[in-house]
DNA sequence: TTGAAAGCGCTAACAG
DNA sequence: CTGTTAGCGCTTTCAA
């Protein structure tokens, strides 16, 4: 039952021009007299006439659509950069096809593969591919990497390095003398700066550290990590992300231990909840809408750099001295 | 220095065929010669050949790839949803193109008619356009709504009616006389109809029901909320979703109020938080990723219907007896 | 400033 | 089963 859509032709016709001319009026306004492309514009939407993006792009080789690809929509953590990209996307002129490659690496491969022509370029939100993967996948398409770098690939990061000392200090400060390192995914590039950064950081302050894991960065990952935390012996346990922090604090607290008195728990990201879970949970809150706008900027411009955003504590009620 | 990509034309040379073979050879592989079709499929690996997806939208019509548009990518909300229609998009060989229209009717009607040729259909989960401009848009694309029902148009929604019932119940089995509803958005759908299950239900068991605001649908709204709650003299409150609730929560402990021995607090949707939150929350739980999954599946059957999810109530520590 | 014409990379009849 | 031939709707030289 669908009507035909009118194409540059039929206005083209209705308005007694060329249709090189309507092509112009929409995609190159300032090369068209002032009253023909008034005239045109009339007709056009007299006809409801739209411009077919695809038709647009085949010749233009254009797409203004940008693919966001992330391991996992349904994460917190994401939505600052979701709306950060979104938003500068938009105010570009772009569009955003957001892709959730749940966790896999074939499945961001495939799909970075699969669309490469259908874009003008990809943010890579942690990527999971590997580095030679993502080089690949660069020589093809303007790619930017969120949380992720990779040589020669521009990205935009969260520091860790300088955050995590603050982690560090706020829990020494508190009297705590060892910490336990509650790992996330292998493949995170995070994961691995963070447990760096924290080794570091705890060395130069003389505090043990230990690490356990790798658990899934969820609420139910937290439970099996505040077991294994249990009977570890550290006064306090930092976690790979806040999901995992959220998780052991439950935990914790079903097992009959006192956060902060027993134990003190710290996150990363600072992510929707972390401020109303029970107790409130210190973190090391990360700017991730700035983190997406930033990747589509550079995107955009074509720009070559590492960004890194700085990242800073937030002290809630999961924290405290130690105790006994 | 990115290469130009080969073409149906320079895998069809190299393997000495014409080029409509090469594209019956991906796009419909039994009409191909067994041998002729794994000879091309070899030459096209080797040179590195990839489908473009917009040139084969372009003749066909058909560019697998759908738009959800939402209000608010970052309300936990739809991150079932989202999660839902991805998976089943994909399943069936779909893109999904997500775009976030930020609680505006002008960028969704802008949205829908700009992709309109890009996409086979849409699916417009809590749509704000007006019903006018709904149906307008599915006069041109197929349309599946969510959370909202335009006739004419189908559409999933998630049960109010029944799910209301159970909420109203469940504080009067608690000994509520009275209950005060904090709406949300005015231009929302399941608003207007929380609150007329509300209202109905309650007027059958003999409760008292009043309305306020409408308030923000976020944390912070619920400060609002809680503040005009406060003095309302209503025993309970229900909120319009659970972010609405949980800011709720957190303004009447600030202000000395005990939950649920003070006053009782039961949400909407059940969204991640909700569990974690202190004290948890009673709230009414939908199957939102059934709900994602099934406006796809709608969408790709061409379906007609009106179909109705079922929701249930969970109940947790903010809802209580009434004492004094 | 405008028109004519040649594609962009692919699909889809239509022959053979 | 395969090749030929038209386009899909638009952009983009190249002339006029």
């Amino acid at each position: 039952m669908r009507q035909r859509m009118p194409t540059i032709h039929d206005v083209a016709r209705e308005a007694g021009v060329a249709a090189s001319t309507v092509s112009r009026a929409f995609s190159n306004p300032r090369r068209v007299n002032v009253h023909t492309r008034q005239h045109i514009v009339a007709v056009a939407e007299r006809l409801g006439y739209r411009p077919n993006p695809l038709a647009r792009a085949l010749p233009s080789g254009r797409t203004t659509t940008i693919g966001l690809l992330l391991p996992d929509v349904t994460n917190p953590f994401f939505f600052g950069i979701i709306r950060g990209a979104e938003r500068q996307a938009n105010a570009a002129g772009y569009t955003l096809i957001l892709m959730d490659t749940e966790e896999s690496p074939e499945v961001e491969t495939h799909n970075v593969e699969r669309l490469g022509r259908a874009v003008d370029g990809f943010v890579l939100a942690s990527s999971r591919q590997s580095e030679a993967d993502i080089r690949a996948a660069a020589g093809r398409n303007a790619v930017v990497l969120i949380n992720k770098q990779v040589a020669g690939v521009p990205s935009v990061v969260i520091d860790n390095t300088e955050g995590t000392r603050q982690v560090v200090e706020h829990l020494a400060s508190l009297g705590h003398r060892s910490l336990t390192y509650l790992s996330g995914p292998p493949a995170s590039w995070s994961n691995a700066n963070r447990w760096a950064a924290l080794r570091e950081s705890a060395g130069r302050l003389g505090m043990r550290v230990t690490r356990i894991g790798p658990f899934s960065p969820t609420v139910s990952g937290g439970a099996a990590a505040a077991d294994a935390a249990i009977g570890r012996g550290a006064t306090a346990v930092v976690a790979f992300n806040d999901m995992l922090a959220i998780g052991t604090l439950r935990r914790f607290a079903e097992r009959g231990w006192r956060v902060p008195s027993d134990i003190s728990v710290v996150g990363y990201d600072d992510i929707f909840g972390a401020d109303f879970c029970s107790p409130p949970l210190t973190t090391l809150a990360s700017p991730r809408e700035d983190c997406g706008r930033t990747a589509i900027d550079l995107l955009l411009r074509g720009g070559r750099g590492e960004v890194v955003l700085p990242s800073h504590l937030v002290v809630r009620g999961s924290t405290g001295f130690v105790t006994g």
